[in-house]
DNA sequence: GTGCAACTTGCACTCAGTGCATGATTCCCG
DNA sequence: CGGGAATCATGCACTGAGTGCAAGTTGCAC
């Protein structure tokens, strides 16, 4: 999965998680706001201009994925079962995908909790995470463009609902009944539409 | 509905919404990140300073409600008939809304239209709009926080994916029916509720 | 080891957003 | 009608996010 470990890869994820882990960690302690580019870079020993060449801006470090959570998505996605209806798979690639990352879920999560501020950013997995999901439904449901985002956008909003009523003592799994309660309460209609 | 008119209640509408066209037309001229404050200060004939006394950012000046929408939408909510099902009044409050803000929403597609920076922002309407929507679906369906949130969410998204598909040139109705659409393609299980 | 490509860094800059102090306008009440 | 209080507009100075550029550094291939 990993391409081999030219150098440079390892060290990029390597500074990647360094930063990532310094910036939450400050977050969790201070809020987002409270905490500067300048504190991150100091307490991750990189350069303020460095910053921006793995992160965008200051909330891609709390919503961009792992370096390695696209293959992962990728394999999550590719190993439904043909024939499996789309509102199951979506369900279970989100379930697999939380329990992989079930680490940065809860420090997200600690970081939401710490920081008000960051209310109604609705990022819960990343936008590319998303966009892989949308193209994927797109080869397997043959969906219309339209039903084919309200299929994904209500299984995005399934998320993102469910995460704030998530007390994080239950752990995952206390996630995973919200993602199946919501997944049962709002459905789409794709009565027996299946991914091919 | 209108307190009478004293006279800075009149000045501060007028205000607004000189300074909300200034910055909308520019913006459908330019695009978003090419308007800068000072641009639509100098446009609008009013101190930088003041803009902020209007608008938390720059942002909001695209998607803050008229000063006159908080009462539209709590008559919207008021006026539906007891008993009738949520997901339905919620439908139509929409459909109303978006009818006596139809101004503003084709001016806010044409905005986006013209600043692919905005997508992903997911603002269709303002927070406090939705906000509104709770606290009053709260009222009348007696659903727990979950389902309560579930609902209102699924609206929101109903809408939000809505407005990217639509054509402003089949005007406001062809909003109306992409929302009818959306509406009976994701449904939540809300199976006789009504909404007391 | 030499040369190329990728990465890091510092510097200088633009612009969003905020706190504070001050002056102008409106309102209210005697 | 006049004067004090509340509200609003404004200028100024400041912090911090984000970007372009050019120079230095490091890994990689031959």
């Amino acid at each position: 999965m990993v391409v081999a470990s030219p150098v440079r890869e390892r060290k990029k994820r390597e500074t990647w998680r360094l930063v990532h882990a310094a910036a939450l960690r400050l977050m969790t302690e201070r809020g987002f706001d409270a905490v500067s580019i300048d504190d991150i870079v100091a307490a991750a020993g990189i350069s303020r201009r460095t910053f921006f060449n793995y992160f965008a801006g200051k909330e891609s470090v709390v919503f961009d994925p792992d370096p390695d959570d696209p293959a992962l998505w990728a394999a999550l996605l590719t190993e439904r079962p043909a024939g499996e209806p789309l509102w199951v798979s979506l369900r279970e690639v989100l379930i697999g995908y939380t329990t992989a990352a079930a680490d940065r879920m809860l420090l997200q999560r600690r970081v939401r909790l710490a920081s008000p501020e960051l209310a109604g950013c609705s990022r819960e997995l990343a936008d590319q995470f998303w966009v892989a999901a949308r193209d994927w439904a797109a080869d397997r449901s043959g969906l219309d463009e339209l039903h084919l985002d309200l299929t994904v956008n209500a299984a995005r909003t399934v998320l993102n609902t469910s995460c704030p009523h998530w007390d994080a003592d239950t752990g995952i799994t206390g996630l995973h009944e919200l993602i199946r309660a919501g997944f049962a309460f709002v459905t789409p209609s794709l009565p027996e539409r299946i991914t091919s």
